[in-house]
DNA sequence: TCTAATTGTCAACATACGTTGACTTTATGG
DNA sequence: CCATAAAGTCAACGTATGTTGACAATTAGA
């Protein structure tokens, strides 16, 4: 008979998740691997392959995740790249106490895998393109690349390299020179 | 007694070289191994460990090369942004001709490898950050930091995710757009 | 030509990885 | 209490990697 719930199962996919997904973001996909998440989760390896089926299936379980842009439709002209920019600055904001960041995930694994590649260019068309088009004067997809050039700029320096010159950035800074790069890519003639 | 010169020597340790590169820069540095990049070079895998020592050896040498940063206290200030937009469009234009993309390089490893972030580190201090502080008005680290930010975004996009909407930009739109980003990052006030 | 150093080849090692299948433990429903 | 399905454990497999040391081929000087 089908049991009513499996609190249990839950709690350890959900485990296995998350150290996961913390595993990918600071080693990337090669480094991070079925036995040293068991390890971590303090479960068995086999355990992995059961609930995610392979090592692939376990990371499209760890990078299938929502930026929850938001929508720049109902924003001002000129503050459109100041609300992109504080809505990043506050998800990596999270991030540090969370344990989760989705743009880590991406940035190290994009690097050296071609399945996460895939993830990221799935993500600029389904997500990032759409919501850029719908205030881009022109060149909408131009301007979502240069959009998305900027905040993987940021990022990339923040927590790949983390180059202390950028670290130590103050919050406002950091969103007001992330902001004033959007916006120009939003408005300038291309 | 001293042989007088190796030429073939030098041959192969320059073939091993080139092919490690362009591996590095393609696969990163897990996926890039001693034995792919002997079969490439169609050598013997211990022939790379009697010339490099190891694989990080190897990579050393292979990360070890200069930006050739332009001078920039001999540019007008409007056009430093330009000039330096213009040096990296040079580079990377010739590295599609030669093979050699060690922005590509350094992207790639610097994501799951510990020495390639130091490298990146490194470069950062050594040639990026005295380059910015000779004509940044105040804040040259913050400057530096930025203006490294713009250009591992743009680079990021084209080389690693391949954005079709990046790799499709013109020359000069590229040029122009990563000079305006650059432009201000030198001149507004942080 | 002979000798010795250089250059290159070969086989093997220890280790780590993803993955599999059989097994044991646990907990639920009748 | 008991049978059954879920949850978790264990040992092993085939493969790939960095690295090593012994060996063969080549080449340059005496």
């Amino acid at each position: 008979m089908a049991r009513k719930t499996q609190p249990r199962s839950e709690a350890t996919r959900g485990r296995i998740l998350a150290t996961a997904r913390k595993q990918f973001a600071a080693e990337g996909y090669d480094r991070t691997t079925i036995r040293s998440v068991a390890t971590e989760a303090e479960i068995d390896p086999a355990l992995v392959m059961r609930y995610f089926g392979s090592k692939d299936g376990l990371f499209a379980a760890a990078a299938n995740f929502d930026l929850h842009l938001p929508d720049l439709g109902s924003v001002a002209h000129e503050q459109r790249g100041l609300c992109l920019a504080r809505h990043f600055a506050k998800v990596w904001g999270a991030a540090a106490n969370t344990g989760f960041n989705g743009m880590a995930i991406l940035l190290r694994t994009a690097a050296t895998n071609e399945g996460a590649r895939q993830r990221v260019l799935d993500i600029f068309e389904s997500q990032v393109r759409p919501t850029i088009a719908t205030v881009a004067p022109d060149n909408a997809d131009a301007r979502a690349a240069l959009v998305s050039a900027h905040i993987f700029g940021f990022a990339y320096c923040r927590f790949v390299v983390q180059l202390p010159e950028m670290i130590s950035l103050s919050i406002p800074t950091l969103v007001a020179q992330l902001a004033a790069s959007i916006q120009r890519s939003l408005d300038d003639p291309i």
